[in-house]
DNA sequence: TGATAACCGAGACGGTACGTCCTGTCTTGAG
DNA sequence: CTCAAGACAGGACGTACCGTCTCGGTTATCA
């Protein structure tokens, strides 16, 4: 797994990049399933061996390419920093906040050049769980840190209750709208995430 | 896919028993991806050409030796009926209801038996959509059926506010209970679905 | 080894035919190192594992596939018998009949069609003993065994001393063209073969 | 090849040798053709590209270190001369001193330090032309030659027919020997090179 | 007495082939 | 016509080596 990977500075940077791009359009082009080792050596130039000496397995291939594609993407070019100093907006109003992000989560999400890999490595990640581990570690934590120090933050302002827990107050709209990505089990809208955020904040029950 | 498959009269059913039967202990044994169609063949002592007569991928074979497996172990033996008539109880405390199903979720997806199809299938689902709509119609949509007819019966009896879309409230607890077992990001416990349900009933906001 | 492989009725004969002159083929293109069970499947048309089902070695495959086309262009291919009754003519002159045999020798050495092949398999059975003895046995033993015999039905005749050992006299003539045409060590003539013969029949020493 | 190796001062002697000790080594151990370049060099403790240097090939690396070997064996290592001054014993009877030689040829050949790399080099020169010649002409040639010298002695003294070819009167019985022992085809003892002399000195045919 | 160039170990690199595993199709012979 | 058995063409796997190519770190001349 890349968490054990040898770090050696030897290693070609022109092969990393290329099998990174290989990797992510052979995912969007044929799909996961099809997508093989070999295919993307082919593809980036580069002798299978070189994919198997830094990586573990395909999905350890996609998992990183697409951690790079993430961090690139969230980057200006010019002038890259180390990590990048996101967080939810705090306009004082958090179902605004809330809706707001989940709406531009719901763009992610549809955005093709993320979709194909997203899905296979969620689907892999529910399988493998060492793979899994490093999804939700590497992909997911930061996201679900930025809710839960949003929902903190409304806790503070007197916004929310304050004996929540906010890491599980955050699966409220969170984890429906995960599932209905990863299950098609329903429309993906922004009034689907608008709803979802009135029914958390104010509960099903009446008041 | 399934729902295709030649209804064949001169069909052996000891065949059929003995491929659900070695898919289903594969699968618990070496898990789903090293679970090929030869082992199955083999392991159940029947022609290869006898999967794919009648199933179209493994991942069809193991939807429904999982579907059987789930019918079966939900009936007594003796006196099967064509379908299970399960409804969530309705004490006249919703939460307390919700909470005794959920607790029973718990336990049923702890059981070994159940994981290692479900997780296979859950993955594979989201990665292939045929199958992915197929696993959501058969095995997830009866019990989300349930959720939704008690939080109607719910509305009526003025448990919950009457304006609700049922088919979205049932989410606010039912999915984030899905992505913890699919995602493994934290414990898996009674205490969780508990608090889940006094959420979701409750809300975020101070009231 | 070709004397262990299972002999099956389910055989494809095409296949067999098309990897035995996909073999030959390769082996007078590009020499034996750079023939690959890979290239000669590829070439055959068939997959690799069919070679390997069948065989246990590219040195394997030649083997068999030599020993077919000496079989093969040993005969009429309308009226073919179980086996070739060859035998080296016997004119009651030895050392002419010797001669002439070893001057047809030289010729098949020089064919291009047997050259390759049948140095490859000279080579391999050096290093490798179990193909060694294969080789041995199938392509020169029988032949050898009519020297055997030409030069017994010499001793009837009062051609050759009586007290000589048939299988060692051979050698005389035989290994010192065997050894020319393996090591290149010198011309290969027939007036090289009609020395041998010679020296051989009359001996070193003066008379 | 060896003949346009570059000769550099700055060679370090030491990894020359450990290389020679390496080949010998492995070709002993796990025979010749599961011998590589990589697996000396790492043995010698060596860079590949130390081996590609001053080598064409792992063929070429053996018949250096078998050169080396040979060399080595047959010196008193306090006094080493440039070449050894063999010959072969003249004590005036022809058959008794070649029966000598002979037999310990034999021995030599059954020595396991010779056995493995002479096979490996007199195979890899049957088919690789460039490397037959250089067998021939390094490790054979000489000793041939001395049988030449001594036959040609023999002329002299009237031992053997003044009109013979020594260099194809020695191929009589240094040729079966060679064949007997590349292609163990029968047994390989005195009592074999005992006979091959007497045949090839007195002829097959009655006198 | 440095400077500098070749040699050295190490090992990454683009490749080729290996021998194995599995896919989905096809064929055979028994029931 | 179904079934167990298993051969078939094909394709990907992960491994082993090939021969080439840097990379720093010694040597060992010669300037």
């Amino acid at each position: 797994m890349s968490t054990t990977k040898p770090v050696h500075k030897r290693r070609s940077e022109k092969s990393r990049r290329a099998i990174y791009d290989a990797a992510l359009a052979l995912v969007a082009e044929v799909g996961y399933p099809r997508t093989t080792v070999e295919g993307i050596a082919a593809r980036a130039g580069v002798g299978k061996q070189t994919i198997y000496r830094w990586w573990s397995s395909k999905a350890d291939v996609l998992l990183e390419a697409f951690l790079d594609l993430a961090y690139e993407s969230g980057q200006d070019p010019e002038q890259r920093q180390e990590q990048p100093e996101y967080a939810i907006p705090d306009t004082g109003d958090l179902a605004a906040d809330l809706k707001a992000v989940l709406r531009a989560t719901v763009d992610e999400l549809r955005d093709p050049r993320f979709e194909g890999p997203s899905r296979a490595l969620a689907a892999e990640g529910v399988v493998d769980e060492e793979l899994g581990r490093a999804v939700v570690a590497k992909l997911l934590e930061p996201s679900l840190q930025l809710y839960a120090d949003r929902l903190r933050a409304a806790q503070d302002a007197g916004e929310i209750r304050p004996d929540l827990d906010p890491r599980i107050a955050l699966e409220l709209f969170v984890s429906p709208l995960a599932q209905r990505w990863l299950q098609r089990t329903a429309p993906f809208s922004y009034e689907y995430t608008d709803t979802l955020v009135d029914y958390a904040l104010h509960g099903l029950a009446p008041r």
